[in-house]
DNA sequence: CCACTTAAGCAACGCTGTTGCCAAAGTGCA
DNA sequence: TGCACTTTGGCAACAGCGTTGCTTAAGTGG
């Protein structure tokens, strides 16, 4: 049994890069790139004509899918801004409650969902244990009552599909597990397509702090078409990248895999063969009570990544970094400071801070797994054309 | 005075990320995404329904812009192939001779300066000292000299416009110097703008490990939409990094600064200031004549960028390199081999190689800085769309 | 020689964003 | 209160994109 459609506007998508585009698909990009515009504006809003010029399409271009948007109900009128002269202009904002997505955060021990509208607002959240060490029949059964039960909490909302985030390692492209520690029954288990037909839904898998990334996109103050790592420690030490303003995972779903690095190769031993990782650095610094040495180490290995990529911030998140966030925020902030000066690096520095959303923020992620391809391929252009003499 | 128009088919481009696309900007589009598929071809050609089949276009579409192209002198028809029972297809291909770009490698103390076609292969080549430490007027008039020079070896070329590859650190968007080390009479110099004053033509600027990176892009073996590194050992270290087919600057052109990453906290200082950076630790191996230490650490460095970007290829160039590659090659596989080993990676292992092009690397890189926009964005959809039940 | 297969072009079409023009809805001065 | 002016937004006609339906071209195989 289908259920109702997922994606508005037709089954045609927009395909970004090496792909033919056409006329639906057009339709599709624009539209998309209106949605993402009225997202980023938020309770806001925003005018036709900055829409028009923030899109680099023409005002009617603007109107007559305004007009669509509002026929499908994503998007409606929400008054008018004063006049500066002449007729004031109308204000738009997204309609959050018009679609839903569901998030699953499947941890060790326990599973959060969340059933979030197109602005990515929780309207309800469950959290429960879950043991995911046991049969795929039993957690597939857990899973599907845990989405049926966010789901009747709000008003038969139309729910586009469901995010699933999971700790790796994985395959996004196919939905493949790879392993999970201490449950070698899960290795190569499809879980994309057994709860896609398991929930009648679309479902899509990514790794928690990919999930935890996207989640974040836009949510930092700048509006985010940059470039960030979201830096996760809790029993592991993980990373999310976010490159020109889209997650980047890598060919394999194998991008992130921060915890790994050495950064002192003649150092201790780590539990995955090697010497002088972050992860084995970092966690026996808070094993033994000494977070300013911890947050330090992280920053050594932030300041390597900072080098390699340039990103223009760094977010802090996990379990243990949200017991003590001023610790961790100063010891890495330190760190890349110190880097940047050595370096002679000018400009504003790097800037540090814990990321929002807490516990649920993976969670919350994953639901922009499904709602993320509503609002357009979220890329800069490749390359910079090549400027004209004078 | 304006040169020939430097961009076919009009001024509109193929935005590709956070802009509208109208219908111009829609031919753009999939003109270049056909003349990429025919530069990949290469001197094989592609029949018109290959073109379907791999731009996802109708064959009829494909009719109507190789036709285009044709008429532009872009494209030819190079014979047919075997019947297969029917109306053999006839064969396509890029004329190489239709456009030509300039590429100008500016080292610290030579000049490469090379006029490439539109498969990238250069027509003429030019190498002579320089001494970049003199004066802004001086490099530029010596720069004019030797841009003139190889445009007078061919026959009248269509130029499109001239890639310049330095040393950096400096921003590609603005195509400002921002230092060169013992020149600091350079800092903050416009030398895109000025240069395109100067010659008349349009310019691009990047570093020099960027302009590399580029060149090598779809000259690996599989045709490459995937992601591969590219480190560069010579007077220094550094790295250029194709990700999802698309080189990845970062948002100030810092990205790719390998040779600081840090990977024995503890270690030797290094020039920048901090301690145990890959380029102190290997350039101090290549000192005492130690090659296979060098590429030992070479591989530590190479290793944990694969952990964090999950490439499918590293490949290395440079003078270093170059003296003797299969060390080098065998040094960094081995590192891992030994940490995929480690980890329990499975799967085919990260190919090590050496980068073609030797010298002229970077020159011939430099002009795929202004050829690469013309096929298309070479970049992977940003996410995959949510595969639906059953 | 003829039936069949495959490739490529012509013409009509649907749909996109764009353009030109006019109505709607305000401000501000007389 | 009224009129001139400014600004917004819709209607209708339009150019141009890729698509579709069909025809012609150019081969193979019995």
């Amino acid at each position: 049994m289908t259920s109702n459609d997922p994606i508005p506007h037709g089954t045609e998508r927009a395909l970004c890069a090496s792909s033919g585009f056409n006329l639906p698909a057009l339709r599709g990009h624009n539209t998309a790139l209106l949605l993402g515009l009225l997202r980023a504006a938020g309770a806001d809003g925003v005018s036709r004509l900055e829409l028009a010029e923030r899109s680099g399409l023409t005002p009617q271009a603007v109107s007559k899918i305004t007009a669509r948007l509002r026929a499908e109900g994503l998007a409606a009128d929400a008054g008018r801004r004063a006049s500066t002269g002449g007729k004031p202009r109308t204000v738009w904002r997204l309609v959050p409650g018009a679609r839903h997505a569901v998030g699953l955060h499947l941890d060790r021990d326990e599973i959060i969902a969340v059933l979030a509208d197109l602005a990515g607002t929780p309207v309800a959240v469950r959290r429960a244990p879950l043991a995911f060490g046991a049969g795929a029949g039993a957690v597939l059964e857990r899973v599907a009552e845990e989405v049926a039960a966010v789901r009747t909490r709000s008003s038969a909302p139309q729910v586009l599909g469901v995010g699933v985030a999971c700790p790796g390692p994985l395959d996004h492209a196919s939905g493949v597990l790879h392993r999970v520690t201490g449950a070698p029954h899960w290795d190569g288990f499809p879980l994309r397509d057994a709860l896609a037909e398991r929930l009648g839904l679309p479902v899509v898998v990514d790794k928690d702090t990919n999930a935890a990334a996207l989640g974040l996109v836009g949510s930092a103050a700048d509006g985010g078409a940059g470039s960030f790592a979201y830096l996760h420690l809790g029993t592991g030490l993980g990373a999310g990248l976010v490159l020109d303003g889209g997650l980047y995972r890598g060919p394999r779903t194998g991008a992130g895999e921060f915890g790994h690095q050495v950064v002192q190769w003649n150092g201790p031993p780590c539990g995955c063969g090697r010497r002088g990782c972050v992860e084995a650095l970092c966690l026996a610094a808070v094993a033994r009570g000494d977070l300013p040495g911890a947050a330090r180490v992280l920053g050594v290995g932030a300041a390597n990544l900072v080098e390699l990529l340039d990103v223009d911030r760094v977010l802090l998140g996990g379990r243990t970094v949200r017991e003590r966030p001023d610790v961790f925020v100063a010891g890495v902030a330190d760190e890349l400071a110190a880097q940047a000066a050595a370096r002679g690096r000018t400009g504003p520095p790097v800037r540090v801070t814990t990321a929002a959303g807490g516990a649920r923020a993976v969670a919350d992620g994953a639901a922009q797994l499904v709602l993320g391809p509503l609002f357009g391929p979220r890329r800069q252009a490749a390359g910079t054309p090549p400027g004209g003499p004078a």
